[in-house]
DNA sequence: TTCATACATTGACATCTATCTATATGTTTC
DNA sequence: GAAACATATAGATAGATGTCAATGTATGAA
């Protein structure tokens, strides 16, 4: 079993700019100079992110002559939050989660 | 604004080892040792990753004498459901969801 | 008190990552 | 075709990260 593809994804969430990204696609799609203009970064290095994002799959790129518009996945938002399930317990599942008698107590 | 417990978190998810130990845990509250011998790192290495797990709040520790008693975080995986939803898209609202012709057509 | 056990800490090292400058590629306009 | 613009790529660099061997620190047993 190989956890690959979830820390791909993890990693994509790993870094403050990239996150700042997402949540400024929350509005819609986006191309990159307008990204550029709320970042205070350069242009490679959001280049350098939109990469990370997109081949992750959180993030769909389609070109229109010379801008590039992004926007959120919808099978990447999925991904995430199947991920999530996998390594986060759900409330219903705690109840009967064993842990040792000191530990209870907490 | 600041992203700094969000990029933490993604942090911890962000390592092979670590997503390992997670489902680990998912079986209910284990000891460093019983970790140790699943996993193909060395007695520092584990040590190092509980450490980031704790500190990001997806695990809880406990010390029972010599022993070290580690188990899920219902709190943190709450943050974790939290963080997905800041990030990600629901079905519901990609429906409204603005994109460009072009990208419209994929 | 001495020794073995369980875990944490330290220090070193190789690799990865975010960032920049400089440059290349592709597109539109004149 | 030349110039201007939007983005990508290459190369360099500082800092972060995963790993290990060696050592430190508790704890329990003999």
């Amino acid at each position: 079993m190989s956890y690959s593809d979830d820390v791909r994804l993890a990693k994509a969430l790993s870094d403050e700019n990239r996150l700042a990204i997402l949540v400024l696609l929350q509005g819609g799609e986006r191309c990159a100079c307008v990204l550029l203009e709320e970042l205070h970064i350069t242009q490679p290095t959001l280049s350098h992110h939109m990469k990370v994002l997109c081949d992750a799959g959180i993030v769909d790129s389609c070109k229109d002559g010379k801008w590039m518009h992004y926007s959120l996945s919808l099978e990447g938002s999925r991904k995430l939050q199947d991920m999530v399930q996998r390594y986060a317990i759900s409330e219903a599942d705690y109840k009967a989660y064993k842990k040792c008698d000191s530990c209870q107590e907490e």
